[in-house]
DNA sequence: GTAGACGGGATTGCATCCAATCACAAGAAT
DNA sequence: ATTCTTGTGATTGGATGCAATCCCGTCTAC
């Protein structure tokens, strides 16, 4: 999470060499481990044992462990003691939670990195909004979607508030696919819309209308995302095993 | 971190006690960690030594150094790999940075507290603000001011807002100690008067009020502490050792 | 007196091993 | 059929040990 959130594009990723000790085991884990559960590799509810992962990123368990974490505190997996480790299951007032969080930090987050965006980074933003038009590639809008977001905040020189924001885009990504394989051209349409809208305000230099306009566009999705809530964790079921299991109890939050 | 936030008044603490195998030594090593960090007991930027903290807690190595990555998640201290611990040093801007998002953040989590504040809940919030009149115990102040706040809060049933609101006030929990310290009688009353106006509004049921009060109250004091540059570490000190060290060279963020 | 180089001892990173604990499948009871 | 019980094998939590690495006191040069 420490890495730049100027990358949003990461590349095809093999962060899996072990091979040499040098001494960041734990993040070469982390990493790879965050890319994998963001890119689906582990669906929501799916457990994960130390010695799978240990495995395949060529470390031991005792890395891993420190990895699953700080997975943990990133909010992405569920660690419980004794039992294990699950990839993080959302209700949806979870998620809308996330999102009311969202609205209120990435305006901040848009205004701290607004000086540093050149015309360059608005022209790059354009292309990234158009690439989104009538795309029906799932992963490649999802993809551009994000990059969307991150490239406007690349600027922001912060210390936790950057990182903040991509904890929370990662804990809602396997909403946000859920959601966009079903997702209609008029809302594909409303997103666009959107994102132009912000583009134009920043070229004009106005910060306000950009943070009014980026509130109302997390806020409307929010309530799109809403509108399906057979998408989300049930309230009723037991947590934090997946769906199809009887599962442990969870314990009492 | 995942305990609940409702419990701002912690009993003295003697969680160092290890005896029995509980499968919780991580968690016990990371609370305890966090509350001697918070308490005071160790300034922002000294080290962190492993085997110190494993004997304290009576723990060995292994669930000290799953604790330090939990607490360089919350912020409160920095890893360098194969370099060690050091409890974390903010600048003013980025202390400014943690004030900044909390007052975009803790209107949202007072919303969302905002149905289960009873008329109980608000007198314990007054009986709280008048304690910290004329009071020139820094310590007490300090304990009160966060009682007040996080009791506020404390029924908001969040996944993460809670915990997020919580690491703020914990990573600039030294720097408010070192501003209290200096703090004037009319800067003391101005306090006052914008927790008894937060009560009022909030018996008045008026939320809207109250999400404008809390955040003027934040930022108000976030001008504050940017009124004492000298309390923070400066910019061109190398970190995260010590500022009496010449301390290694900090890897360029 | 200040800045830089150096080496030894302290400290970290990680793998392996063992005991404690729970997940989970099969069977019994209602 | 559904819920509860039970045993065991798989899995986790934690201690120890060793190699790699760096912190830091000391020495040297200017």
């Amino acid at each position: 999470m420490s890495e730049s959130i100027a990358a949003p594009l990461l590349p095809p990723t093999a962060s899996v060499a072990p091979q040499t000790r040098d001494g960041h085991a734990s993040l070469r884990v982390a990493r790879g481990l965050r890319e994998a559960i963001v890119a689906g590799d582990y669906p929501p509810g799916s457990r994960l044992r130390q010695e799978e992962i240990a495995e395949r990123f060529g470390a031991s368990r005792v890395p891993v462990r420190e990895a699953l974490k700080v997975l943990e505190a990133d909010g992405l997996i569920t660690l419980v003691a004794n039992a294990g480790a699950w990839v993080s299951q959302l209700t949806l007032a979870e998620c809308e939670e996330v999102y009311q969080t969202r609205e209120r930090v990435e305006p901040l987050l848009l205004r701290l990195a607004a000086d540093s965006i050149t015309a360059e980074t608005l022209d790059q933003l354009d292309s990234l909004a158009e690439g989104m038009v009538d795309n029906d590639d799932v992963e490649e809008f999802l993809r551009l979607d994000r990059a969307f977001h991150l490239t406007m905040y690349a600027g922001a020189r912060t210390l936790v508030l950057g990182d903040l924001v991509e904890r929370l885009w990662n804990s809602t990504q396997p909403y946000r696919r859920a959601y966009t394989l079903m997702i209609d051209a008029h809302s594909q349409r409303i997103v666009h819309d959107e994102h132009h809208m912000l583009v134009t305000a920043l070229r004009e230099g106005d910060i306000d209308s950009a943070e009014r306009i980026l509130e109302g566009h997390i806020r409307r999705t929010r309530r799109r995302l809403a509108a399906h809530p057979q998408l989300f964790a049930d309230t009723t079921t037991d947590r934090p095993t997946t769906p199809r299991q009887k599962g442990p109890s969870w314990p009492s939050q």
